[in-house]
RNA sequence: GGCGGCGUAGCCAAGUGGUAAGGCAGAGGUCUGCAAAACCUCCAUUCAUCGGUUCAAGUCCGAUCGCCGCCUCCA
């Protein structure tokens, strides 16, 4: 018996809210484009793999087991110019770039996904596609080069909307600089050239274009027809509209069942953008020593279709809105780990409403901004009932499971563990204690500053002794 | 020009017919050896503007103004 929560998506193709139903009952199969190794990622792009990384979390919490493919691209236009600036091989980029988006994910806190597949580890399933797509008459070959060959594709534009006629042939600049027959074709095969890596295959040597690898490796992984497939608004077209129509062509299946994109992150108001010039990596925050959980906060504080604005105020107030609920949690848990008896009954005990109202909020298409609202009314509500002692042990360990269940889709409550230092710590932290009760304020506040001076701030509470590092 | 989206308090933001969640900042207070932090309370008669539909509209319809994105590499 499959025990899944209901959950909504909205669907690029389709225009609306649609009830997540998946091709197999119970599991997930999700297909995100992943970044092009060719330089730091910067947190637009991040917003997006948060986005993703809130996706399959929530899945994971509604019930679904999940199957997920989040391709690295490596091997590219830009990488190959970037390896010729740089005097060196499109594999030394290529790894640098990768191994760097990897460390930045973890600065973030994103999930590992299942399977990262490398775009030049899949040459063999690109060229059998494309050897398909020749047999069935989509493509035609200019020097050396394969085109996929769009006026032979029926549905061309349901996903994007796009109306083709306005789309006139010839009309628009060939950034590729390959001969194509009509402007709307794309190269799925870009023939050899000098200076360039380059792969045999029965229709010449040469490499990929960039829309083959998604088509390739999400038939490889997950099979001709898949649930979910990801990217950031600006991929809907061309890129995603190309892998329908290779996808659809070649298996003759319908491609992907539900489209979700994720909104810009701007900088004023403009998109942030490599060719606009106006770019924060993640790196950078994280060498000028910004929290990754207040990064991670704010980029999960917005709805993620809304357009979000990138700005250091909101960066702090994110830092201190997660200390706040990191205050929280650290409470509950303690509460849950004494022995107090409640002082009064609660008829009316709001957890079971909170609960539910924090799982129709992520139902709702992953809707993070209320469902922070929720948590803080949460926040709230047991802040005073434990300040009427109205608070159990008994109690606080729900409350604490439902906390760690809602922070295994954030991930910003829980501190990372730091097992030798933080023993070192309370040590300090028993004897300050000590010193305190024999009213030996010089010792304890020696104390005090010794730990400053390690970046650890005390705070006294009622609970106890907590620290932080600032 | 075509298609799509957005405009809610000082800032950010949820809210798709039933009488404005939440966060940050700000003001007051509680706790405390001191400090820091935390906690509590308060903070939009009003949702870009103007019309319309309705018993009822931020929410639906129309118009206007402003902003953004895609249509070309892009997350």
């Amino acid at each position: 018996m499959i025990h899944v929560k209901p959950i909504k998506f909205y669907d690029t193709k389709s225009g609306s809210l649609r009830l997540f139903e998946p091709v197999t009952p119970g599991v997930a199969t999700i297909y995100s484009c992943g970044p092009t190794v060719y330089n730091y990622a910067h947190i637009g792009n991040f917003r997006n793999f948060v986005f993703v990384d809130v996706l399959r979390r929530t899945l994971r919490l509604f019930g679904y087991n999940i199957k997920h493919v989040r391709n690295i691209t490596d091997i590219d236009d830009k990488i190959i110019r970037k390896a010729v600036e740089e005097n060196t091989t499109v594999q030394a980029i290529a790894a640098q770039f990768e191994s760097a988006f990897f460390q930045d994910c973890d600065y973030l806190r994103l999930q590992k996904v299942e399977y990262n597949p490398r775009a030049t580890e899949h040459i063999v399933d690109m060229i059998d596609l494309v050897k398909v797509l020749i047999e069935k008459g989509y493509t035609y070959e200019r020097d050396g080069s394969v085109y996929y060959k769009i006026g032979r594709f029926e549905n061309y534009g349901k996903l994007s909307h796009i109306d083709l006629s306005s789309v006139r042939s010839g009309a628009r600049v060939d950034s590729d600089e390959y001969l194509k027959e009509d402007a709307r074709d794309f190269v799925l095969w870009k023939g050899r050239r000098e200076h360039e890596p380059y792969w045999p295959a029965p229709f010449g040597e040469g490499r990929p274009g960039w829309h083959l690898e998604c088509s390739a490796m999400s038939r490889h992984y997950l099979g001709p027809t898949f649930d979910i497939h990801t990217g950031a608004e600006d991929l809907i077209f061309p890129h995603h509209e190309n892998e329908i129509a290779q996808s659809e062509a070649a298996n003759g299946v319908e491609y992907v069942r539900y489209w979700l994109h994720c909104a810009f992150l701007n900088m004023k108001d403009q998109k942030m953008s490599k060719s606009l010039g106006n770019i924060i990596t993640a790196r950078k925050l994280r060498e000028d020593g910004i929290d990754g959980l207040a990064v991670r906060y704010f980029l999960l504080s917005v709805h993620y279709r809304k357009p979000l604005a990138f700005s250091m105020e909101a960066i702090e107030s994110a830092r201190t809105a997660v200390n706040r609920l990191q205050t929280f949690y650290s409470r509950i848990a303690s509460a849950a780990a004494s022995q107090s008896k409640r002082q009064e009954q609660d008829s009316a005990d709001p957890l079971t409403r909170i609960r539910s109202d924090w799982y129709d909020a992520l139902g709702d298409d992953l809707n993070t901004a209320k469902a922070l609202g929720v948590l803080f009314e949460m926040l709230r509500e047991y802040n005073t009932r434990m300040d009427m002692d109205r608070v159990d042990s008994v109690l606080a360990g729900e409350l604490l499971s439902f906390l760690d269940e809602a922070d295994s889709i954030l991930d910003v409550m829980r501190p990372d563990s730091e097992d030798e230092l933080s023993s070192k710590i309370d040590d300090m932290i028993v004897k300050r204690q000590a010193a305190r009760l024999a009213r030996d304020f010089r010792e304890a506040d020696r104390i005090r500053d010794e730990l400053s001076q390690m970046g650890i701030v005390l705070e006294d509470t009622r609970e106890g002794v907590r620290w932080r590092k600032i």
